[in-house]
DNA sequence: AATGTTCTGGACATTTATGTCCAGAGGGAC
DNA sequence: GTCCCTCTGGACATAAATGTCCAGAACATT
């Protein structure tokens, strides 16, 4: 048994079943191990509690904020590069997100730290538009349409198949920067989305 | 004691703290009064938990769906018809919203309650759009988009103060219907959201 | 005032957690 | 081989919750 385990096992419990039901005995059981090996690594719950969080920290914020920073030829462009973080499953994992989201309604700290990171996430993606000439106001609330579109998506779990969501692309994309992607555009999204979810 | 006081206390403390610290115990301490009184309204905290969730189905769905059906000239003002379910706790409970969402992350009935409502209401404003001319598919986008953005907002607890929010209705419309709204329909919201909420 | 219905309190049994303590197993290092 | 360091198992003490049972209070009806 390793700590890397334990917190795995947290992380499994947490996806799954929700922060209630992390608990020291279950995962013992299910590593087939003793609560004593906890206890080594672990205080107590709360420690391991403040490891997840970390651990969401670190793994589900950056690759969001890399992407919107990245340069493009065309705001539609700009915005596929966000999407990546959607589609690829070693960028951002929605079940993570969710799960800590819904965390964070019965946890006040742990809500200070979501709400952090949503505004840094908003943030990056104001300046995105920004770039490309929207005014302020705009900007902003585009961002967050963009944004709170995507959480939405999450916590109400859909779950789209391959196909339906580039069918979706191009309306998307005009719904959320009010232009027309153009087909290389939606043809490089279509290549990529083919690389990174191989079934469907 | 009466059941619907029972009821009252479960819809509290699910709001408040999630449905893993919706207790027997915990209620009847803050009720003051034994537990025994539980036992006979209900035959076990499984019955509580069901009566809940038609609460919020019975309370939070229909709103919607009759406010997407409401007759307007624009789509601009079509859509400041469905705004009303935001600003007006009378008519929707976002709180309520989320905690019952955040449970059906945890339980696969609830969450297929929440599924069907989900679509209710997405479909009920697809067809709004599509009374407004907009093609099916852009249509379907545009209802997901606004309703995700929704959903986002409240999972993100986002809390703008009244001002910002008037001040932000003009882009969320653009964003929305990709329309410019006119300025009587702007004003004509400001006077409601005044009304039905006069703190700010 | 007797009677019956509705509801409550308190005792009991059980389950599932948390957290503590300590003896000792199992390997490297010397 | 022995010593130490790391880790584990098992026993113990508590706590918090569920659900059952039953005597009887409180109240309305007749």
């Amino acid at each position: 048994m390793t700590r890397a385990a334990w917190i795995e096992a947290g992380i499994e419990a947490l996806v799954e079943e929700g922060i209630a039901s992390v608990k020291i005995q279950v995962m013992a059981r299910k590593l087939a191990v003793s609560r004593s090996s906890f206890y080594w690594f672990f205080a107590d719950l709360q420690a391991l509690h403040k490891e997840l969080l970390e651990y969401w920290l670190r793994k589900n914020t950056s690759p969001i904020l890399e992407r919107a920073l990245r340069p493009a030829p065309t705001v539609t462009k700009a915005v596929c590069h966000i999407f990546e973080c959607w589609v690829d499953p070693e960028l951002f994992s929605p079940r993570l997100d969710a799960a800590v989201r819904s965390w964070g309604q019965v946890d006040a700290a742990v809500r200070g730290v979501v709400d952090q990171a949503d505004d840094q996430r908003v943030d990056a993606v104001t300046r995105m538009f920004l770039r490309y000439g929207y005014p302020d106001e705009e900007a902003f609330i585009r961002a967050r349409v963009l944004y709170f579109t995507q959480i939405g998506h999450y916590t109400l779990g859909m779950r789209d198949d391959r196909e339906t969501r580039l069918r979706l692309l191009r309306p998307y994309l005009l719904s959320f920067t009010g232009r027309e992607a153009s087909d290389d555009e939606v043809e490089a999204f279509e290549t990529l989305m083919r690389r990174v979810q191989p079934d469907g």
